[in-house]
DNA sequence: TAAGATTGAACCCTCAATCTTG
DNA sequence: CAAGATTGAGGGTTCAATCTTA
């Protein structure tokens, strides 16, 4: 594997091998595949947990969460796409898929006629909560426990520097 | 948000606000949030670079990777997938777009008719050294260039941690 | 014209069913 | 029967096109 031994220099993180394939120095290729593995692993289980749990995807619980969190309990679609992460379509369906349900209704928006909120029923709040406490212990056993506090604290800080806050979704709107 | 203050306690990682929501301490839930928004972003970006310039899904990059990281540039797809933490149904499928565009061959086994081999042609092996060159290019660039040396290392010793490393993905078979 | 929302098409992925061979 | 692979169905996601309204 032919490892590149100059640890002084900040910028080597991959080698051509003998062979022309590129290779990454082994904590390299550990940090960023781990970061994609463990998410993976973590976020299928979770995502069976709690489609088993509450017949809910991490997104739908994302949605109902980000309506909870708010005062009126609703949202615009759009504010509550960027506030996801997820694309207007998405969210849409997602709406659709929980207003189906009874979790959630559709409201006009009476300054705005464009505009359509969504808010959570009192069966969908009541889901939101029982929802949550089952995933957040989900979460700390899959996730938390495995860490110490203090690197509990250094992976929030890393984090924070990828935190994109491209503009639009930084406008602090009124909830 | 009313925030616990009992930071002895390792356990105490979320609280039931005054409205009934829960919610993790502050650094819980940014380094949980900040996992999941970082893996979204950075895959996103990596992911539409790639298509642009190599027409790869990451997937499907990391299936030639593999594949050109064996000695005969070959493997099974269950071994494939197995590796790739994918599912031999959607390997199947990868494998089926490269042949189609002929970076790979499938092959069978003589020692078991069941078994069919994935094969690099010599397109696929020229293609898989560009886009991993310029993969590993866009990687440093969205995620290492933000960690420092003992950053990255520390991040490789904690996923290391969730390695799962289920049985059957560990069992050393030969290249 | 642009912004908010919805819809259709397409891709990535998994699961279950199937077919073939050990 | 179990293992390797393929195929069909279905869910999650995005993009582009569309419709309505500011």
């Amino acid at each position: 594997m032919a490892a590149s031994d100059h640890t002084t220099a900040t910028k080597a993180c991959y080698d051509v091998g003998r062979d022309g394939l590129v290779s990454w120095s082994q904590p390299h290729a550990e940090a960023w595949m781990g970061l994609l593995e463990t998410h993976k692993r973590l976020t299928r289980e979770l995502d069976a947990e709690l489609e088993a749990e509450h017949g809910l995807t991490l997104s739908a619980l994302e949605a109902l969460t980000r309506l909870g969190a708010t005062a009126r309990h609703g949202l615009r679609l759009s504010a509550l796409a960027s506030r996801c992460g997820l694309s207007l379509s998405r969210i849409s369906r997602i709406i659709d898929s929980l207003e189906a349900r009874g979790l959630v209704e559709r409201r006009a928006v009476d300054t705005d006629a464009r505009a359509v909120e969504a808010h959570l029923t009192e069966a969908g709040w009541e889901l939101a909560r029982r929802a949550q406490a089952t995933h957040f212990a989900s979460v700390q056993r899959v996730f938390f426990e495995r860490l110490s506090e203090h690197e509990v604290a250094l992976l929030a800080e890393i984090f924070s520097r990828f935190d994109g806050c491209e503009a639009t979704a930084c406008e602090g709107e009124a909830e």
